[in-house]
DNA sequence: TGTACATCAGTGAACGCGCGTTCACTGATGTAC
DNA sequence: TGTACATCAGTGAACGCGCGTTCACTGATGTAC
């Protein structure tokens, strides 16, 4: 084929998706351009659209690697971690941390793409597969919450994904000042009082 | 002076300041133009200059409109709801409904320039006027929740303002998807019983 | 296995479009006498 | 109070720039014989 094994160019296709998930969970889709993408990837602009139709069907693909990539990952150290303390503080540990809010390209896509997605319509493919993403975080923190009845094991993983994700966000906006770590303390302390 | 009153003048200048303020908490800072908010004040686009230096100036001066107003106007509905049940209760009636998830552009400025906030450089004095913002929602809160030392409520106001920031972020982001209510309910909950 | 040829991943220039910003202009307002 | 003039809020065309997308081209790869 061309200048490029078929092995390379699958190579590159993956390269692309990764950069892309990692820089639109960082900067925000309309933050990054398609040339930033490629670059990252080590190539130029021009060959993006061998490897998707447009810029929404890249993120579309992105979306779904963060959430099997980066989030499930995440659930692996949590898992690794687990020992001394729960399942849940391991998680909050890990997520409710300085190093977590100043990583956001390798961070939660959760709290990634939901500015973006506040504005996509509902039918989208990309929305859609933010909402599985969503729905696949649940039932992973749901697992990690204790409880004998699940309908309250998974009402109880959506207060807690809520308030990690909005103590993340804040976190992050107001980083540079001193509450931005408080949050993610006080985070912590109102999970652990309502287990 | 020109074409219109000074009076008219300064009442324009507001108009812009507040469909800004809509906008922007709407749409998020990128998503809305110039022309756009001038349009939603009633004129044309290229008097704006004439009121604001640059649309990051616009953007400093209608996120502190949405805290002083938007927010200020939400902390008095919860006052006047307050009877039956608590002000917390009430707060979180109000926040955590299906009305603040469709109405973002009315809505907690906590919320709506979160996405933005996270990419402004710590120095801005956008992000410095937000961060005041914050910090005002804060005390807010903190007068609401009940306790007698004060630092336990405001790490309590942290831990609920995460909550439902977080809460209100993914039920917009999931819109479309009967998750979207259950996130609202859920954190609803989480924090009642931490209570 | 070797050779001729077709394929297509990647390149870089170019196209269109939209947006932030600028600018010459307008004409009612405010001011000075 | 009336009049001449300067001011400047608002208009709409235009400028620059950046970005998503397209396209002609390249040349190593894969394939057919």
């Amino acid at each position: 084929m061309p200048k490029v094994t078929r092995a390379v160019a699958d190579e590159n296709h993956i390269k692309i998706k990764a950069s892309a998930a990692r820089l639109f969970t960082e900067k925000g889709m309309a933050e990054v351009t398609v040339a930033e993408v490629m670059q990252a990837a080590g190539m130029t602009h021009g060959g993006f659209y061998r490897h998707y139709e447009s810029k929404v069907d890249l993120a579309t693909a992105a979306c779904r690697y963060s959430f099997t990539h980066t989030a499930a990952g995440f659930f692996n150290m949590v898992s690794a971690r687990t020992g001394d303390e729960s399942a849940l503080e391991s998680l909050l540990h890990l997520f409710l941390s300085q190093h977590h809010r100043d990583t956001p390209g390798s961070g939660c896509p959760v709290a990634g793409y939901a500015a973006d997605m506040m504005r996509e319509e509902k039918s989208s493919r990309l929305k859609q597969e933010y909402i599985n993403g969503v729905k696949y975080v649940l039932s992973e923190i749901t697992s990690l919450t204790p409880g004998a009845v699940l309908a309250e094991r998974q009402e109880k993983a959506m207060g807690v994904l809520s308030t990690i994700v909005g103590a993340l966000c804040i976190s992050r906006a107001v980083k540079g000042d001193a509450v931005s770590e408080q949050f993610l303390d006080a985070a912590k302390k109102l999970i652990k009082s309502s287990v």
